[in-house]
DNA sequence: CTGAAAGCGCTAACAA
DNA sequence: TTGTTAGCGCTTTCAG
C-alpha cells in the first residue's frame, strides 16, 4: 500500500513558525517552554493526528526502551504466565516487550537472538530451547554489553544473571512425599539430559531415595526421548509396562509427561494412586482437571517474570557489569494422584 | 550499563579506505561490487563482530519489516497456535513479528496498538479484547494506511480484512449433533454479548433448535458473565442447577466454560453424557484429557495465523487499499461427552 | 524561553 | 565498480 505522508515534528514546527526543537520539547513537555507555545503545539499535534516516530527516537537516543524475550514455546501455560509477569513490570517501568519463540529449535533461537540484537533491545530475557548446547549467540550480547537474564532454563557455561527454581529441592520433596505415602519402587520419567533442570531433578530424585535407604534402580530411571509432551509420556509409560517394569509410584519431570503417563496407566486399568502414585512438575491448569487431580510442584511463574525484569533493570541501570542469581522454591501441591488411601507406617 | 561502542558501517569503511556506500552494498551483496572489496568487507565485519543496526535501516527505508500482533491472552492454546502460524509464514517472507497481549483489557489494547503504531510496524494482526467496543485506535491505522487484519474477534464497525470461523455454522452443527443424539432440552452457555462470535454462536444454537421444531426457551440461554474461563462455567452451571433448571444437554461457547460446566456436573453426580451431554468450542488440548473426553469444534488455528499473514501481505504489496474476508469452518470433533449410549430414533 | 546545527547509522539517487 | 551527498525523524548541546 502506498506510503502515507506522516506528519512530523517538522510539519508542525513550520506551521507554527517555530523550530523543531521547540516542538520536540513541547511534546515532551520540557519545563522551559512557553505555556502558549506548548498549547499550540499540542493542539496541532492532535489535529494532525501526530504520532511520534519511535524509530527515529531510538536512533537518536541510542536506546529503544524495549526488552526482548525468547521462550521455547508460547503454548505452555508456564511460559505465557512468566511473560505476563515480565510485561506487567516492564510496562510499569516504561519498557516495551518483544516476545519471540524459539519453537524449541536451536537454529530458530540463534536467528531470533540476532534479530533482537539488531533491533537494539535494551536487554534480553531468555529461557533456552531444549536443543541448545552452544551459547555463542548469547556471548555476543555479553561482548556488546547488552544485559542478559536467563530464567528456568539457563546456559550452564555462561556467567549471567538468572532466576531459576530449585529443581533439586522440588524433586527431592516430591519423591520424599511419595515415600512417606508408603511407596518404595519409585520411577522417574526424566527430561532431556541437555537441560540442566532435567539433571537437577534426577539428582533430587536419587538423593531422596538415598536418604530413605532405597537403592537406586537404573531401570526405574526412564528416558522420555527428546520431547516434553504428553505423547512422550504415554509412549514411555507403555514401553515401561511392556518391559514388565511395574513401579508403585512415578515422579515425572513435568506435567505433560505426567498426564501422558496417567492416561496410559488408566488405559491399562491401573489404579491411580493406589497401584501407582503420580507426581508432576509445573502445575499446568490441566493438572486440576484430569482424574484423579495431579499432584505437582507449583512454580511461581508470574513472579519469575517480574524478577527477571528486575534483574535486567538492575543491569541496565548499573554502571558496571552485574551478575545476580535468584533461586526460588517450588511448592509441592498435593492432590489425589499421589495420595495412597492406605496409610503406611514408614520409618522416617 | 555503560554503552559499548558498536562497530558501524563507517568504521569498517574507514579501515578499508572505501566509502560507506561500498560497505553497505558489499554487506547486502549488491551485484556491482568488486569481489575483492566484498571479501575484505565481509572479513572485517566478521572480525569486528559487526551487526547491522536495524533501527537505522528502518529509519532510512521507512519500513521495519515487522508485523505487529495483538491477542487477548497468550495463555490460550488457541491464540498461541495462531501465533505460531503467523510466525511461520512471516519469517518465511522475511518479516519479524512483535507479539503483544491486551490481557483482555480495552485500555491495554489501546496502549499497545499505539506503541506498535509508533514502532512503525508494517502491518497489524489483531484479535480484540472482550472489553473492546470502540475501534478508534484501529481507525488511526486506516487513516495512516497501515494494513490491518483481524482474526477471530473482529470489530463489527470496521471494514477491514479478516479471517474468522463460521461460528454460526459451527454452533448449528454442534446443536444439531446433540439433537440427533436424542437430546431435546438443550442449554447454551453463552459468551459476552460484546463479542460478535458470541452472538453468532447463539444464532446457530437457536436456528438448530428451530429447524428441529424445538421451541427456544429463554431460561436455557445462560449468561456466563464477562469471563470465558473455567470458573465462569462452573459458577453458571451451579447457579443453573440451583435454579432447578435441568437440561439434557449443554452447548458451551468455549472449551474452558465447558470444562467448568463438566466439573460442576460431576460434582453434582450428574452423568455425562447420559444425563447431560456437553459440547464445547475451540478444542483446547485439555478437551482430550478430561473425563469423559469433551466433544468440541476444532478451529484450524495454525492455518488462521498463516492466512492472516497472507491477507496482510496482500495489503502491504497492493497499490490500492484491499479488503478480503475469509471464513473457515470449524469441524465438529465428537468425543464421549456428547455420545448418548442410548440411541434414539429421532425424526430428521 | 527558543533556535541552529550536529548527529544517531544506514540507504539510495546521482555522479564519476 | 565506487564515491558523494542528501536525507529518514528525532534529540540535544550550545548559543542567543
Amino acid at each position: 500500500m502506498k506510503k502515507y505522508k506522516e506528519t512530523t515534528i517538522l510539519d508542525i514546527a513550520r506551521e507554527l513558525n517555530v523550530s523543531k526543537s521547540t516542538v520536540s520539547r513541547a511534546l515532551k513537555n520540557h519545563h522551559s517552554i512557553g505555556a502558549a507555545t506548548k498549547k499550540a503545539v499540542l493542539d496541532l499535534a492532535k489535529k494532525y493526528n501526530y504520532h511520534p516516530n519511535n524509530i527515529a527516537y531510538s536512533l537518536s537516543k541510542k536506546s529503544t526502551k524495549t526488552i526482548g524475550v525468547i521462550v521455547p514455546l508460547l503454548s505452555h501455560y508456564y511460559f505465557s504466565t512468566v511473560i505476563s509477569g515480565i510485561e506487567e513490570l516492564a510496562y510499569k517501568e516504561g519498557y516495551k516487550v518483544i516476545i519471540c519463540q524459539s519453537a524449541e529449535s536451536y537454529e530458530r533461537e540463534v536467528i531470533v537472538s540476532q534479530t533482537l540484537l539488531s533491533s537494539k533491545v535494551d536487554g534480553l530475557i531468555v529461557s533456552i530451547s531444549r536443543e541448545t548446547n552452544n551459547s555463542d549467540h548469547f556471548k555476543v550480547y555479553q561482548q556488546k554489553n547488552v544485559p542478559l537474564v536467563f530464567f528456568d532454563r539457563v546456559c550452564p557455561d555462561l556467567d549471567v544473571s538468572s532466576v531459576v527454581i530449585d529443581d533439586y529441592q522440588g524433586a527431592f520433596n516430591a519423591v520424599e512425599h511419595l515415600i512417606m505415602g508408603g511407596k518404595r519402587k519409585i520411577a522417574h520419567f526424566a527430561g532431556p539430559p541437555m537441560l540442566k533442570i532435567s539433571l537437577e531433578r534426577i539428582k533430587g530424585y536419587k538423593d531422596a531415595l538415598l536418604k530413605h535407604g532405597i537403592p537406586f534402580d537404573e531401570n526405574l530411571l526412564i528416558d522420555c526421548g527428546s520431547g516434553l509432551e504428553q505423547e512422550n509420556g504415554s509412549i514411555a509409560a507403555q514401553a515401561m509396562l511392556d518391559a514388565g517394569i511395574r513401579p508403585d509410584a512415578i515422579f515425572a519431570v513435568c506435567d505433560p509427561i505426567a498426564i501422558g503417563v496417567m492416561t496410559t496407566l488408566k488405559k491399562n486399568k491401573i489404579k491411580i494412586p493406589d497401584e501407582i502414585g503420580v507426581v508432576g512438575f509445573c502445575d499446568e491448569p490441566i493438572a486440576t482437571v484430569i482424574e484423579p487431580p495431579l499432584s505437582s510442584l507449583v512454580q511461581p511463574a508470574f513472579k519469575i517474570g517480574e524478577i527477571s525484569v528486575e534483574l535486567l533493570l538492575n543491569q541496565i541501570n548499573s554502571p558496571i557489569p552485574l551478575v545476580e542469581k535468584k533461586v526460588l522454591s517450588a511448592e509441592l501441591k498435593i492432590r489425589e494422584s499421589s495420595l495412597s488411601s492406605v496409610l503406611n507406617d514408614n520409618r522416617i
